[in-house]
DNA sequence: CGTTGACCTAGACCCGGGTCGAGCATCTAA
DNA sequence: TTAGATGCTCGACCCGGGTCTAGGTCAACG
């Protein structure tokens, strides 16, 4: 029979995350999780919910490029518990000021490839001769 | 005297682009040029005005996250001239196609930080007691 | 003169973030 | 009962992209 629904292998993890069991252990080492995982009576990672939940917090920062130390402290502070909000508080909104900043930037460089891509588009079209972007 | 402005030592370089001699040199090594960076008499770097202009547009490459490996490719292509440029639109469009995506991806992750920063804000607003965020 | 500063090469090192493998334990199904 | 999954730990490895060092050349300045 299976455990609650709640109760999860790393291997059911993976499967719901798209992390590999590495990555997890990984992440556990790094102190990346909000809370102690833990084990079952033969020492196997037991998941609950709402750890997978907190992962995929994780993930969320690590796709708008988080790094895991970063991470790691609000892991700490959430661990620590309650009378530190204002702290994560501050923590979020840093980093949601470099995910603004980093999408600007990656908007400012797509205007540039934009207009490459015009340049080339029009030379082709009109069968041009002559080299575009090369020593003068 | 200072030679014609268009003839810049790697140093003049640095100071213009905001890239270090190291990494000039390494983006060199690595065949990121679009042509040969040419020498002095005594082997020195000697950069060219549009040797400086292919080097700007290599550094949106690198900060829209165009790997060195793509950017080499492209630079092979001007370096092979004329002729090929239907590739290398190719490869400008794909660049722009993993671009919009990673703004895409970015915005996605923005919403799901700017909803914790809500949840955190109106908890904190409120002088809320209970942990946010904790094992149930 | 000698020292300072800009440059050269080759190669080592570093960091972040995984990814993999060896060697072992346990459960399940054929 | 034995093979196959699945899990464990620990430590090695890898990759991308720099960054730094040692040891050397040269020209110009005081």
């Amino acid at each position: 029979m299976t455990a609650a629904a709640s109760e999860l292998t790393i291997g059911q993890v993976c499967a719901r995350t798209g992390l590999s069991v590495h990555t997890l252990r990984l992440y556990e080492r790094e102190g990346l999780f909000a809370g102690e995982v833990r084990r079952d009576g033969r020492g196997r990672r037991v998941y609950s919910a709402w750890d997978v939940e907190w992962l995929e917090y994780c993930m969320r920062f690590r796709a708008s490029g988080m790094p895991l130390a970063t991470i790691r402290r609000f892991a700490e502070l959430v661990r620590q518990g309650v009378g530190n909000e204002h702290i994560r508080l501050k923590l979020l909104r840093e980093h949601r000021d470099v995910v603004v900043e980093r999408i600007a930037e990656l908007s400012a460089c797509l205007e540039v490839i934009d207009f490459k891509v015009g340049v080339y588009e029009e030379h082709l079209a009109q069968g041009n001769a002559g080299d575009l972007w090369g020593p003068p």
